[in-house]
Formats: C-alpha cells, structure tokens, sequence
DNA sequence: ATGTATTTGCAACTATATTGTAAAAAGTTT
DNA sequence: AAACTTTTTACAATATAGTTGCAAATACAT
C-alpha cells in the first residue's frame, strides 16, 4: 500500500546533507548527518527509538539525537507528528518520498505500523465554519485503523 | 466550529450511568461515575491532566483515574485518542454528541485546542491498494493545523 | 593557526504513565 | 442483612519518555 509513495527517491550524498544543512545555518556535524542519511533510506516516519537503534552502531548519545531531531524539525528538513499511538515519528520533510510536503499517513491501531498514503486519497470538504485551515489546505491529515495484515 | 457538533446531547442520570457501567460487566464505582458524568459534559476529548484537574475536589487518585479510564476505554464507554500532539484524550465513545461512533477532529499545533468536526467534512477515496479499513470506512480521521484564533 | 560560538556526551532531572499491594468496597449468596 | 468472593481503590514504588545543565570537544570564520 504505501508503495504507492515508493516513486523516484532522492537520494543526497554526504556532501549534499552537508550542504543541506549548512543552508539553515546549523553546523554539518556527524550525528546530523548519520540522521538525515538514515532517514533518507526510511520508508516510513521513525520514532526516536528507532532512530537510536540504527545508529546505536555510532554510538550516538540519546539526548544530542533528541536535541538533533528537534533542531533539524525547527530548522524545517524534518517533520516531527504523532501518528495516534503517542509515539513522535520523524521523516524528512521534502521530497522524501518524490514529493513536496506532507501526505496523510495511516497507522495500524493493533501492531502500530505506519504506512503513507497518496495525497489523493484524501477530499476534505469544509462545510458550516470549519477552520480556515481546513478550506485552505493547510493542515496535515492522520488516519488510525486496523491494517490488511491484523484485519485477517 | 465545533458548535457544528453541538446537538441535542444525551445527558444521563447517574442511576443511567450506573446501570451503563454495570452492563460493560464492571462494577459502578464512585471514580467511574464521576469520569463519565464529567466527560458527558464535555465539548471536546479531555486530557487525563484535565479530567484529574476538574475531577481534583473529589481527591481522586491518579493511578485509579488511569487505569479507568483505560478500563473504561476496554469496556468500549470511552475512546483514547493522540490528537497529534502527544496528549492523550477521552471522549465518551457512544452518542456522546448526539451521534454515533467517531468523527473527525482538528487539533492546533499552537495552542493545542481540539475541535471536533462533522462526520461529513472528509470524504476519503481510497485508490490503488489503500488499506480495506480505509475502503470499508473503518477508521479515525485527525487532521492537524493552525486554528482561526493562533492564524491570526 | 587561532578564536568564538555551537554542539556533543555524560549525568541529573522532570513529567508522564504503569505496576505492586494491602485495605476497602461492590455485588453475590445464603 | 451477614458473610463471602472478587474487583477496585489509594498509596507508594517503579518504569518510560523526554529535557536540562555543563564541561569538553568540534565546527567554522577570520
């Protein structure tokens, strides 16, 4: 299902991440660098669990990665959300998936997993006086469900 | 906004409530009644913090407001949603609105209010090879924004 | 090369949520 | 309504998630 976001990825090399990096006036450091380049190869949002885990072979400090997720979020290259299971996710927030900005996500109420959907998949109408949010599609969507795999 | 949701609520007595209890197989408990008599009073999902907070008079232990309201989410009265922004919240699960079942919500990402929106605000295509929850309509739907008021 | 501000890594800490448990209360049986 | 059984409460202790303080290390500008 996500697949259907599984276009063209791009793919940055390290010189790039530096790059991109350095454009938002953070320093291109090593930890910054080993997130952006995991998350790069990340089909889905990750927790900071998950994060931590695959770089647990660096040995990256548990709270420089907090606060790296939370600047490089603040600095606009990552999107930090709670898919509905209170759990912070973070993704890369450009075309990360050959797309700009962000698509609704769908997350399994029983085994947690987060799948990404087609931004078509969702019409929002906006009726009575919703906010102006809404009518502008300025907003960022969450579906919560049981998936193919638990339904069965 | 939300007023769109603000149909004739069903308000019910605590002997109602008691007998609601009792028929989920639990016992009808001080604690229990006085979460769903707050929560039936309700306009939007209340954060435990809040419950504990306008529940606070009555001295009632934090612990035991946790574990009913995840003993009343299990017996199916409540509902425990991450509107997005990491807080879980309880919302009686039946007509508590007026209506049945779960509709939509809208969260702020500045200051956190929770709005609730008409079932019929989202219309969801579901293409390609979504999730059958999607297509059979079995899901929660959480959108999150920037409300009227921190817009500006 | 040198200097300055940012960032790291460690530890301490806070907040949120869960668990253990003896005592109390609910509901059942007699 | 008294006695019995199971659930629930209330307190404390414990886990889990996330944040903060700060000295040492590093990035980058000059």
């Amino acid at each position: 299902m996500g697949d259907a976001m599984k276009k063209e990825r791009t793919v940055r090399s390290i010189a790039e991440l530096r790059a991109l990096i350095r454009s938002t006036g953070l320093r291109s450091t090593g930890p910054r660098i080993a997130v952006l380049q995991r998350l790069q190869q990340a089909v889905t949002p990750m927790s900071h669990a998950e994060i931590a885990g695959a770089l647990e072979p660096a040995g990256l400090d548990r709270a420089t990665l907090y606060r790296n997720l939370i600047d490089l979020t603040d600095a606009g290259l990552l999107s930090r959300t709670d898919h509905g299971d209170h759990v912070w996710r973070f993704e890369l927030r450009d075309n990360a998936h050959g797309q700009i900005g962000q698509h609704p996500h769908f997350t399994c109420i029983d085994c947690g997993e987060v799948e990404c959907l087609p931004d078509t998949s969702i019409q929002i109408s906006a009726p009575y006086q919703s906010p102006r949010a809404i009518k502008k599609h300025h907003f960022e969507v969450q579906l919560t469900g049981r998936c193919d795999r638990c339904a069965a």
